[in-house]
DNA sequence: ATACTGCTGACAAAAATTGTCAGCAGCCCG
DNA sequence: CGGGCTGCTGACAATTTTTGTCAGCAGTAT
């Protein structure tokens, strides 16, 4: 196995592994001696991966992502660009800002031909009228990658203000509002909430019963079978 | 300087040439010898890149692009991931298939729990309508690229058809709608198409007098001080 | 204090990369 | 047709890089 394959093997493993590893573990499992481990972890590092040792505990791959060399063809590139202009721009503050970072990176290697080209495919985004907020979806976000119960106060169609416990696994784009997607405690059932409409949020310790994945699949089924409109 | 540095460096010189490059020529470049050089080539393309060689020409890149290994966080994934969808659902055939070339290829070295929390991010995109278009986009998007003079048939807001030179150089996504941006011959000044309204396009040979980057830079500040309505 | 851990330096053995030389095949042009 | 380009592959020795072993220092947890 040559060194660069040994390398992005060396990320995988590390990408298992959620807690800290010892070098030692991770030499073993790449079949190398400790002291080029280390020596790996330094390249790894230098090309820009976020790896943490810490002395006594091991290592750990900060969140995140390292995207090994690809082949995208123009076409390809385009649509990545074009995507994130509109998530840049229509997106909450947080995924804007990544959507920007993101394109900020892709757009530094670009050779300056195709630079041009994309410079060309500008995302004319009609008005341009933010978009009010009534909570962070970067908290809710969280909320939903850690599977975690979420109280809300909310204030539905009518106008009336609601509290309840939700389990979120699922943050959808509508043109113009954003919704939370969630299994309700109050109501036994699916319900989508217009996060402009979100008061408030706490984010519970408790984790929820079930996988997010299996929550997603009930739902989408739910979609397909009985396309409804939107209920408190 | 490193093997995996110049490869990185091979691609970048490729890139610099339009045209076929002896393998010798390259080989100056990167500083190495001849057969090193075929060496490199091969180890280029069984990373994926596309790069042709013919004998008695030379080598050629295939238009598209290699990213290099890149870090991204969770939340620049999860932008680039969204966008991707929008476009994949939103965009024109060929962009849209692209999208989802690129989708596919971004999932297939993503980690399972990434993966995971992309699912959980869907893409709710209201009415499914299909957006009817007048013109195969794909072949706008080859004019533009190329400086190419266009002749096109098309339909005005009060039904009147008009034939008209355009040089086209970006293509806008409204929300509902996608609209070609051009100088028009016939009225001497920027015009915005709406592509379901072309009938008919021919692209000609010949290559528009002012740069792409030109046109768009005037268009752009002529939107920033009149902001006007569409006309004919 | 002990046993973990990360991290760095030195040096020889092992492995990969590289250059040189050689040869075969396809394309273009006179 | 031949000659001059080009891409491409094999073999082999020289060179460079990578690797393993040994050693030592520093930080953390128990």
């Amino acid at each position: 196995m040559s060194r660069s394959e040994r390398l992005l093997d060396l990320l995988q493993v590390l990408r298992r592994y959620r807690q800290p590893v010892s070098g030692r573990r991770l030499a073993e499992e790449t079949g190398v001696s400790l002291r080029t481990l280390y020596r790996d972890i330094a390249s790894l590092q230098a090309q820009g991966a976020h790896i943490e040792g810490e002395p006594g505990l091991g290592y750990v791959l900060k969140p995140g992502f390292m995207l090994p060399p690809m082949m995208f063809s123009e076409e390809e590139v385009e649509a990545l660009v074009l995507g994130s202009r509109w998530v840049a721009k229509r997106g909450d503050n947080r995924l804007a800002v990544a959507a920007a970072d993101a394109l900020a990176k892709i757009a530094s290697v670009l050779p300056p031909y195709l630079r041009e080209s994309l410079d060309a495919s500008p995302l004319l985004v009609g008005p341009r009228q933010p978009i009010p907020e009534g909570i962070d979806l970067g908290m809710l976000r969280k909320a939903i990658r850690g599977e975690r119960k979420l109280d809300i106060s909310y204030i539905d169609n009518d106008g009336h203000d609601s509290r309840r416990t939700i389990w979120p696994f699922a943050l959808g784009f509508f043109e113009q509002v954003r919704v939370l997607v969630a299994w309700c405690e109050l109501r036994q059932d699916f319900r989508h909430f217009r996060t402009d409409r979100i008061n408030g949020a706490l984010m519970s310790d408790q984790r929820y019963p079930r996988r997010r994945q299996a929550l997603l699949k009930d739902w989408r089924a739910e979609q397909n079978a009985a396309p409804g409109a939107e209920r408190g």
